[in-house]
DNA sequence: GAGTGGTCTAGACCACGCA
DNA sequence: GCGTGGTCTAGACCACTCT
């Protein structure tokens, strides 16, 4: 019938369907899901089939499990999410949770390479984000990020942008990010780098460029951060 | 009845008791494990509960399944196990197979560092390994390794180191690599970064600190990777 | 006590690899 | 044709949460 697979194995075609519901809103973040017996009778599936599904999209990160009261979809500020996607850490491993000032925000249209990042049209319109971002009150980061002005419809009309963005993504433009590749290097600070960061000239620093990507593997952000690294580092756990 | 837990599922004890086999050499890399069903049987457990803990157990690269022909060992030279712990790539994810050049081994006694990251006493005796990685033929990272001479007896012994050092510690020492810890930061090339990687003065490399972590969770190796990122970039997919 | 997820079982049938 | 892993089912009982 299908043509790629040749076959999808029914734990495969729930799995889809679930996704999909998840990402059209059908269950917002932080409600329940209907429970395994529900899904399964509705589905026309067994229950053991539709828990290894859910099990698996609990692994992922998209659900939530609490025995005794249910499934419910993940939220961005809960808990350990809060870190999946902020990996700068003091040596040893202690993460501190990063402050941001300075927040500004324009529209402009996408440069080419944020087009390529972000699968965009040459000159298609974008949100630039531009802030500094504080760890132990101290300037550490200096973060420039571009949105597609389509997915965030009047984004630049909000008051005062939250601390982390991704929650902002989800609450308020239905966008959850699932996943981001990251690439890091090392450069030198900038003119700009230095005074906003105080370092001297001729100071390393490391830049991390990343492409955060939809439930549905789509790209909705790029990012740029710009990391002192004398006092800090990107810290990872690779299993 | 115990304390900590307070409960251990069946198949929580069925995965320690494989974990402990597979550490222990009771089936080498690469061989093949007994099927489910005599798994099963022998343990006193169903179908179901081995198959569980099974595939747990692929899901962290410990064990490799194929249909059709059985359960085996997973081996560090393998496909995409080679890449688990090399993050180095072009721009845009390409990832290239470095060579090594240059590569020097002598034995001496621990740093306070190393012993910190390696939890040896002060003064056990390490091997330090010193090489040259090319990628495309041309110098790019300069790595120190560092060993403890317990675990990894005679280790200078051996004539050429191969490429992959992770294979040969699976091979010939029984220990495998199953996680590693990093931490990344940006610094200025040395005198010896100049040299051998061709840099000018003042050029920022990237850093790469690594603790890798045997099968039971020790720390079996410290190692730091000075890399040039003018070329290439360290990617991670955060999901 | 009712409803939820968590564990565990027993068994059926399918798909694959190999001799 | 046999042995392997892969899928799927139906049902039992336990542990947790809330009322």
């Amino acid at each position: 019938m299908n043509d790629t697979p040749g076959y999808r194995p029914l734990y495969r075609q729930v799995y889809d369907i679930l996704v999909r519901k998840i990402a059209e809103g059908a269950w917002k973040p932080g409600e329940m899901l209907p429970s395994e017996q529900t899904l399964a009778r509705e589905m026309g599936v067994s229950h053991g089939t539709v828990r290894k599904v859910l099990d698996a999209l609990t692994a992922e990160n998209l659900l939530l499990r609490r025995q005794g009261k249910g499934t419910f979809v993940a939220e961005h500020d809960q808990d350990r999410a809060l870190f999946r996607f902020f990996h700068i850490a003091r040596p040893g491993g202690e993460r501190l949770v990063p402050q941001s000032a300075k927040v500004k925000i324009r529209t402009r249209p996408c440069r080419a390479i944020e087009a390529g990042k972000l699968a965009l049209r040459n000159k298609d319109m974008v949100f630039e984000i531009t802030r500094l971002r504080l760890i132990g009150g101290k300037p550490a980061i200096r973060e420039t990020i571009i949105l597609p002005e389509r997915l965030f419809p009047r984004l630049d009309r909000i008051g005062d942008l939250p601390n982390t963005l991704y929650s902002l993504y989800q609450s308020q433009f239905g966008i959850t990010v699932a996943a981001a590749r990251e690439e890091l290097r090392a450069a030198l600070a900038t003119q700009d780098d230095q005074s906003s960061m105080g370092l001297k000239a001729g100071t390393p620093i490391l830049v991390i460029g990343r492409v955060a990507l939809s439930l549905t593997g789509q790209p909705v952000e790029w990012r740029e951060s710009r990391v002192r690294t004398d006092q800090l580092v990107y810290a990872v756990t690779l299993q």
